[in-house]
DNA sequence: CGATCTATTTCATAGAATGAAACTATATTG
DNA sequence: CAATATAGTTTCATTCTATGAAATAGATCG
C-alpha cells in the first residue's frame, strides 16, 4: 500500500489517504462490528494492520465518546451508537418521507415494503412496513445484505459497468455473501434485462422468499437506494409480486421527487 | 480553550487532548446528532469551533465510511450507524444477557422492565420488555434521558460526590433537561435516602409515569447501568412498584454476576 | 449584474500521530 | 511455583499529517 499517490484501489476499505488517523479509527470501529464478539487489543491491531500503541490510542478516544466499550481486556461497540441510529431513523429526510410511502404500497399490495440504502458494496435495510404475511419476527433493520442477491440488491447494480461489477463480485466473496466460484458472468445472469427498470428474485438471498425491487433515482450518479416488495412463497406467486411493480414504480417516483424537493 | 495542559474540565465534551483530529471528528459527529436536522458546513464549523477546511475534511472521511450523508450542501447522520447499532444490540454481552432477565422480571411483576446505560451525563435506554400496560407505542431505544429525573437516572448518581453532582447539574441544564434554576440542592432532594439501594420517581421525567430502579453493580467504580420497573399511573400505585423492588434486586444481582462471569 | 456569503483548494508550518523500544502486567508452561 | 512467553502500556524522538490563512471558485441575493 501507499505506493501511488491517492487511494482509489479496490482494497483498503473506503478511500485511503486523507485524515489518516481518522480513517484508521473508523477502520477499527468497522472491524469491531464485523467481528461479532469482543476483541482484544492485539487482535484489532493485527487485523487492521496498525501498531499496538496506535490502536490503543484510537480505542481510548472512541471509548471516551461511548462508541466503544471495554471490559477487562476486550473491546466492543459501545452504547453511543444507539442514539446515533435513533437520530438517523428519526431525522433522515429520506427515511422519514419513505415511511408513509412504504405504508401505502404495503397496504395497496398487501406485501412487505422495504427501503434499502447502498453502503459500500452492501445494502442496508433502513425501513420496512410489513404486509399481510410478515417475513420474520425480528425486524432486521440495519442488517447488511448483499448487492448480488435479492431484487433490492440487484437493481442497485443493474446499470453498473463491467469494472464496477468486478468490484462487486470481489467484495461479495470477501464478505462471505458468495463463494469463491462466483463470477461477473454468474452475476450478470441474475441481473434484470437491460431494458427493465425493476429486478425480480426468487429463493435467491433467502429460500422461500420472492421479491421485486425498483431503484430510487437521485438526480445524478448511480442509484444508492431501492425499494422492494417481498413475500414468503406461501403467500404469493411471481405474478402477484410483478403485479405490484406499477405501484412500486409510483412509490419510487414519489420518493425521487421528495429527494429533489425537500432537499433542504 | 487550550489554556492548561491536559483537558479535565467539565466543558469540552469528553476529554480534550489526545488524538485531536479523531476527537474533533467525533465532536462533529455528535453535533450532527444533537442538531436534529441537516446541517450546513459553516454551521458545523462554527458550532464545533473549528475551521472550515478542517470540518470539511472530517465530513468527507466520515462520509466515505457512511457515518455521514450529504445532500447538496447539508450533512446528516449516515446509514452506517444502523449496522453499528445492530451489532451493539446483538452482540453486547450485557444487552444480550439482560434480555431474558428483563423478560422474567416483567412477567413476574407485570410491569415494564428497562435497562439503561450511562453515557456522559445522560442515560440511554438500551433494552426494554413491556409489561401488561405498555408505556408508549414507539419504543424509545437509544433515547437520551436525564440522570436527574426518573428512578433509573437518579440511582446512577445516588452515590456521587458533591463535585460530581455539580457537574451533573450543569450538564443537565446545558442539555435542556432542567431549567437554569436547577441546583444540586434540588437534585439532592430527589435522590434516594443514603441507605436505600433503589430509587423511586413519580411524575418526574414524564407525567403519569411511576418507576423504581436499581443500579447494576460492576466490580469497581461508579455504577453505569441501571434497571427499572415502570408503569403508567393508571395501572399501578407506588405500592405496586415498590413491591417489585425485591424482584428487581434479584435481577440486578443476576446481571452483576453475568458481568463478572462471562466477561470474556 | 455587482455584492455577499459559502464552499473548496492550495500551501507552508506547527505539532500531532506514529512506532521502536523499554517496561509492566498477565497468562502459560514446565 | 518459578520461569518463560505473551499481551498491554508508557515513553520519546522523528516524520509526516493535520491545520488554518489566504486565495479561488461557486452560490445567493438584492
Amino acid at each position: 500500500m501507499t505506493s501511488t499517490h491517492s487511494g482509489s484501489s479496490a482494497e483498503d476499505g473506503p478511500k485511503a489517504s486523507n485524515m489518516r488517523s481518522l480513517s484508521r479509527a473508523l477502520e477499527v470501529f468497522a472491524e469491531l462490528q464485523r467481528a461479532e464478539r469482543p476483541q482484544r487489543l492485539s487482535d484489532l491491531a493485527r487485523t487492521c494492520g496498525m501498531s499496538l500503541p496506535t490502536t490503543l490510542r484510537i480505542l481510548r478516544v472512541l471509548q471516551d465518546f461511548g462508541m466503544v466499550s471495554q471490559t477487562d481486556k476486550s473491546y466492543r461497540i459501545g452504547p453511543a451508537v444507539l442514539p446515533a441510529a435513533r437520530s438517523f431513523l428519526e431525522n433522515d429526510p429520506l427515511v422519514v418521507s419513505a415511511r408513509p410511502v412504504l405504508q401505502q404500497v404495503a397496504s395497496q399490495t398487501g406485501l412487505t415494503a422495504s427501503l434499502y440504502t447502498r453502503l459500500g458494496f452492501e445494502r442496508i435495510l433502513v425501513a420496512r412496513v410489513d404486509g399481510e404475511a410478515p417475513l420474520r419476527y425480528d425486524l432486521p433493520l440495519g442488517k447488511r445484505l448483499p448487492l448480488t442477491r435479492g431484487a433490492a440488491g440487484k437493481i442497485l447494480i443493474a446499470t453498473a459497468s463491467a469494472d464496477e461489477l468486478q468490484q462487486v463480485v470481489t467484495a461479495a466473496i470477501a464478505a462471505g455473501h458468495e463463494d469463491s466460484s462466483f463470477t461477473p458472468e454468474v452475476l450478470r445472469s441474475r441481473l434484470p434485462e437491460p431494458g427493465a427498470d425493476y429486478a425480480y428474485s426468487a429463493d435467491e438471498r433467502a429460500t422461500g422468499v420472492l421479491s421485486v425491487a425498483i431503484a430510487v433515482q437521485n438526480r445524478l450518479g448511480r442509484p444508492s437506494e431501492s425499494i422492494s416488495l417481498t413475500s414468503p412463497v406461501e403467500a404469493a406467486s411471481e405474478a402477484t409480486l410483478k403485479a405490484g411493480v406499477p405501484e412500486l414504480r409510483r412509490a419510487a417516483g414519489r420518493l425521487s421527487e421528495l429527494l429533489e424537493g425537500s432537499v433542504y
